[in-house]
RNA sequence: GGAAGGGUGGCUGAGUGGUUGAAGGCACCUGACUCGAAAUCAGACGUAGUCGCAAGGCUACCGUGGGUUCAAAUCCCACCCCUUCCGCCA
């Protein structure tokens, strides 16, 4: 959530910021204003009344030890409607606070200075692209056709299971997709300084709410109950990223300077209701309701905020490199950046069979965005409490880098060559014919 | 799920209604002593909100939320978590 003081200082420059995303929060900033500014003199009126009656009842403990028991009473009558009277105003001003932080919750990040204002992803600028567009001496199949040919995923049976828009991986594909996980994990631990952390798939509310899901984003969630008891409905969250987890590992803790950067990197299978999104129950793995990644998680100095996205985009862009695949980097402009980030970077896929880009990875800067719904905080060298940047990224979305991995490297045959790096996992130079 | 015990500041550990935001010890920091270090001595040492140009003041916080009281770490109620034992179970 955005600094509340910023907010009162430079009101104009935070909803100037807010506007250039076009989501309208920035028609909330008056009535925080408002609820701050009530809060902020009930709260003066109310602690000064306390303090009136802390003095009084210290004055009743005195008399009290003097055995003065007459004098004691008649001032406990006095102090008995202060009692009341913080009482009424105590609730006042914690609900004017709650009302505040409600609607401050409701705030997306400011948009960093670099990031281009535009409106839409047709606005997203290019910053650089990898290699080139597959060649192909026959017509690229797409994924659909591969996987069904080299019976590397069951689409009717996945749907039969669980609906459209979950897989069933079998074979090969079963083997593909962990062979991915175990590449992915290992690369970013050994070669990148990553921690790796098996989180929870189910986390509580607090954790949704800490990296931004909650409370905008409430309907894309699984909300699990305990078997039919409807009471427990909503206290545990399918996680929709391994971000909701892992990047509250240090919530509400207080962190030393000398600790940062941290650097986790955690598989998750993640779950998505898609609710409204286009796509969704069609056949296919570009959208699912279910699909693995491996996530990347920085908690660093502010200081170094803006070069460790740079370092990240890097970190996640090496998977494809090493698959041999052609990507590009594009930079979110401000009207189509995520809710809690300031800046983004999306790492899109070339899918030969798709004939388009895919979304792979997304690495963004949320600053202290986050760090202050979670009341993460660092300790400087001075001894000072500071929020952290933290920066997430994945590194990188499982479904999606399937499909690119075995439409671009599929074969004249129908086989699909496995790229180097990726063999050892696979024990295999390559996904064979079927007989 | 059942039983017992327990949750106090970075750690340890006192504290069962009244100058207790919290003794003592350890750790950390500053200063003195020392060529330097150790030891010793002295001091400082939680988080947040709010007011103030500042110095500083005030308020809140002893697992969480309620309640009793002039006053709660301390009493009452509910819940959460941890430990041990039992049961069930991958």
């Amino acid at each position: 959530m955005l600094d509340i003081r910023i907010v009162r200082e430079k009101p104009d420059w935070v909803r100037a910021r807010l506007a250039s995303r076009g989501s309208g929060a920035e028609a909330d900033i008056d009535r925080i204003l408002l609820l701050d500014e009530a809060r902020r003199k009930g709260l003066a009126e109310v602690e000064l009344l306390k303090a009136q009656r802390n003095r009084v009842s210290k004055e009743i403990g005195a008399l009290m030890g003097r055995k003065q028991f007459a004098e004691a009473e008649a001032l406990k009558v006095e102090t008995r409607q202060i009692g009341d009277q913080i009482g009424r105003l105590d609730k006042e001003v914690s609900e004017g606070e709650q009302q505040r932080d409600d609607l401050l919750l409701t705030i997306p990040n400011l948009p960093h200075e670099s990031v281009v204002v535009g409106r839409s992803a047709e606005d997203n600028p290019v910053v650089r692209t990898f290699g080139v567009k597959a060649e192909f001496s026959f017509t690229p199949k797409p994924h659909v056709a591969l996987c069904e040919s080299l019976k590397l995923v069951d689409f009717a049976r996945g749907a039969k299971l669980s609906g459209s828009g979950f897989l069933l991986y079998t074979h090969w594909g079963a083997r593909l997709e962990r062979a991915l996980i175990q590449f992915l994990l290992d690369l970013h631990t050994q070669e990148h300084g990553y921690i790796e952390v098996s989180p929870p798939f189910l986390v509580q509310r607090e954790c949704m709410t800490g990296v931004g899901q909650f409370p905008k984003f409430v309907d894309q969630a699984y909300a699990v109950q305990e078997g039919t008891d409807g009471s427990t409905l909503g206290k545990l969250f399918l996680v929709p990223t391994a971000e909701a987890p892992v990047a509250n590992i240090h919530r509400e803790e207080i962190l030393k300077e000398s600790q940062l950067p941290i650097k986790y990197c955690a598989y998750s299978p993640c779950f998505r209701a898609e609710a409204g999104a286009a796509g969704v129950g069609t056949r296919g793995m570009i959208r699912v309701h279910q699909f693995d990644k491996v996530e990347l998680i920085k908690i660093v100095d502010p200081a170094h905020g803006d070069a460790e996205l740079e370092c990240l985009v890097s970190d996640a862009e090496r998977v494809l490199q090493l698959l041999g695949l052609h990507y590009r980097v594009i930079l979110l402009c401000t009207g189509d950046m995520g809710f809690a980030s300031a800046k983004t970077y999306d790492i899109e896929v070339w899918a030969p069979g798709q004939g388009s880009y895919l979304e792979v990875s997304s690495c963004s800067n949320c600053e202290d965005y986050q760090s202050r719904r979670m009341q993460l905080r660092f300790k400087t060298e001075s001894g000072e409490n500071r929020f952290p940047h933290i920066l997430n990224g994945s590194g990188t979305a499982l479904a999606r880098l399937f499909v690119a991995l075995i439409e671009t490297h599929q074969q004249p045959d129908g086989s699909v060559l496995i790229p180097p790096p990726l063999r050892p996992y696979m024990r295999a130079e390559s996904i064979p014919v079927v007989q």
